[in-house]
DNA sequence: CGCTAGCTTGATCTCACTCAATAGCAGTGG
DNA sequence: CCACTGCTATTGAGTGAGATCAAGCTAGCG
């Protein structure tokens, strides 16, 4: 099912006739191989698209070159669903895996809007979800020092994979380079490095070959003081991800 | 008019019915005074508000009580019309200065999106314009030094002044301390204080006195690498508002 | 086997923070 | 009228977290 990971878990589940609607609204998947742009910033767009198989990214390109992530997508995210009421985009969406994603024409978008009042307001929801995580990344980058905005991305994407089934709480597969959890927490590949050093010395997780494990959960929620609120979770599932 | 500034000089513009549905979805206004906090993180709403008059601030607290702000707003803002949908906060909003709102109930917006698809979608979008300026604001916090950071701020309080007749396009006034501004730029209230004594002794913009000239509007844009784009202001505004 | 992308470590530098002191200014009360 | 209080702005000196620069190292892959 495409709209299988869609809302999972969140404060509310999707029913079955409103996954049904919005399956009906896909024109078609479509696959995109790591690093290739999907979205180009300022371009006119028509479609929306769920993340179906890997991680997208989207980022601003600062004018030196540099590019910063402003939201990472994992399977079940409707990566830019905003573009259906925005109609062109401030910023780039790209893969940063190889992906599968399934095409929402905003024209079908339109149907869903004018016949169900539920459902829309549920879509509007998960693009103020995006939202929520935004303010939580400036929260991020305003007041924590380089270590504590690694273990609290690593926080935030374990919970998030946990809410889909691709965390069993404490490890998962991340497949970004050090200088990508750079992108991330604007930090350079080489304190990433060393942040990451400090953490698995610490005895809190170690991130090899893609691979996040994370020894002491409940440490690193500290360390990070990440409360997942922000990701309007449903209760028991926060606080399986907060170790409470 | 209680909705004059919503959505003006943005791509769509209110039609006066839209406006007059709006307004008919309004219960009150009210009142708050200079530093109350009007909703409180985690608590359950069921209004959502629009600024009218003063200026009002989103904030993430941080354990050591320092504040950082997420959001800024200028009056026609829908300032927590996300609420409608999120029904919990993830942040505190709070009044910079004496303000005035109006208030709509959840259950009035509610028929609002049962009867106009049209005029939902626009109010979809403000909150999504919202998201969008959170994303440039992580991009400062990500790649901009302080004095670019506050000579961002400055360009963008501008034209979001500017659009809705607050400021000359050169020329408006600013209710914040150099803490306050800090707590958008993340940086100490000293080292405000330094900055914009270099942006001044650059003959590029005086902040005095709760008041902002900007000296030299061409030279702040390009200091802050200040692309007006996210604000999705209508094009001439945009380019006035960047010296184009 | 050599190439390249990613990881690792060391040495040095710098921007913004911290701490500290002073000045200006509005409001308040004697 | 002036002393007192408290908030905001200003300036100086010293410090430190993370950037930069520079080298190796490792592993997968053609």
């Amino acid at each position: 099912m495409l709209t299988e990971n869609l809302l999972r878990n969140r404060t509310a589940d999707l029913s079955e006739a409103e996954r049904a609607l919005l399956e009906s609204a896909v024109s078609h998947t479509q696959t995109y191989s790591a690093e290739q742009v999907v979205v180009r910033q300022g371009t006119p767009v028509e479609i929306s698209t769920l993340l179906i198989k890997g991680l997208m990214t989207r980022h601003v390109d600062a004018p030196d070159g540099r590019r910063h992530l402003v939201a990472l997508h994992v399977p079940g995210d409707f990566v830019d669903l905003h573009a259906y009421a925005l109609k062109r985009l401030d910023h780039d969406v790209a893969a940063l895996t190889d992906v599968t994603v399934a095409v929402f024409p905003h024209a079908s978008l339109e149907k869903i809007q004018e016949s169900d009042a539920r459902l829309t307001r549920r879509l509007w929801f998960l693009t103020l979800l995006d939202a929520a995580m935004h303010r939580q990344w400036i929260y991020r980058l305003a007041s924590l020092n380089a270590t504590q905005r690694v273990a609290h991305f690593l926080c935030e994407t374990n919970a998030r994979l946990f809410a889909i089934g691709a965390s069993d709480g404490r490890t998962f597969s991340l497949p970004m380079t050090q200088a990508d959890i750079g992108e991330v927490c604007s930090l350079t590949n080489v304190h990433v490095n060393r942040v990451l050093r400090e953490l698995r010395e610490a005895q809190l997780c170690s991130v090899r070959a893609s691979r996040v494990e994370i020894l002491d959960l409940r440490g690193l929620v500290a360390k990070a003081m990440f409360d997942p609120q922000y990701l309007y979770l449903n209760p028991s599932l926060a606080a399986r991800s907060s170790a409470q």
